[in-house]
DNA sequence: CGGTATCCCCAGGGATACTG
DNA sequence: CAGTATCCCTGGGGATACCG
């Protein structure tokens, strides 16, 4: 097996892939919500505080794209559309979970660290 | 206890920090390449492929700040500085692997799902 | 209701040059 | 060697207006 060859990603850039699809300034929040149930756009937008529409179309089309979310029409007058995580968007969960417990274990020696660094830098 | 304290903040926005924090584009790298062992800043930045000397400055100065990384200056001539990862940025190392592990599994589910994407946005 | 389309701004990040 | 300083450009993302 070729560890060069350009058509197998190395296991950092997989990584850096995941990050750039979850990492963006809004999915977290949205795929929390699913997580719970199937939710309506405006429903959405109301609840993840401070989202622009725009930004909510565009992170519920890529989450679509990737296969993590489905997006369901019902023709109805007005219309309705329901957004749900699919099996994949589930198994994203349980690495948010894994992430947040490291983040909510860790975050008073970071904020520490921080504000260390930032006396340092101060003085 | 209060849930909607602004000091203490949602779970959903502590994994949004992390993943602000490690989710850029060259921390991923640097990271795992520290995980090794201690490296100096120009064979960091042979290593990080693509990675300008400004950019791996403005991604160490972040880590330390945050205490991930440690930097220690040997004051010779010509300088030597060594970064290293601190306990904390090891266990940082463990979650990457999680998700390295996620995004392996799952690649060609997320590549198949936006291959047929795009091809219905295509017809 | 559930979107597109358009405009606009600013932070992330590259290239280059200079320094202790 | 290990940076800082400066310039510049792209694209992420907000505000607003319009559409089926």
């Amino acid at each position: 097996m070729s560890l060069g060859n350009k058509h197998e990603p190395t296991q950092c850039q997989l990584v850096g892939d995941v990050l750039a699809r979850v990492g963006d300034k809004w999915t977290v929040f949205v795929v929390r919500l699913l997580a719970d149930r199937p939710m309506r756009f405006n429903e959405l937008k109301r609840a993840v505080d401070g989202i622009s529409q725009r930004m909510l179309t565009l992170t519920l089309r890529g989450l679509e794209r990737d296969g993590l979310v489905t997006r369901t029409v019902y023709p109805t007058v007005p219309p309705r559309v329901d957004y749900a995580l699919t099996d994949l968007g589930q198994t994203l969960i349980t690495m948010l979970q894994g992430l947040g417990e490291w983040a909510i274990a860790n975050r008073p020696t970071i904020v520490a660290a921080r504000a260390a660094y930032d006396a340092r830098a101060a003085e």
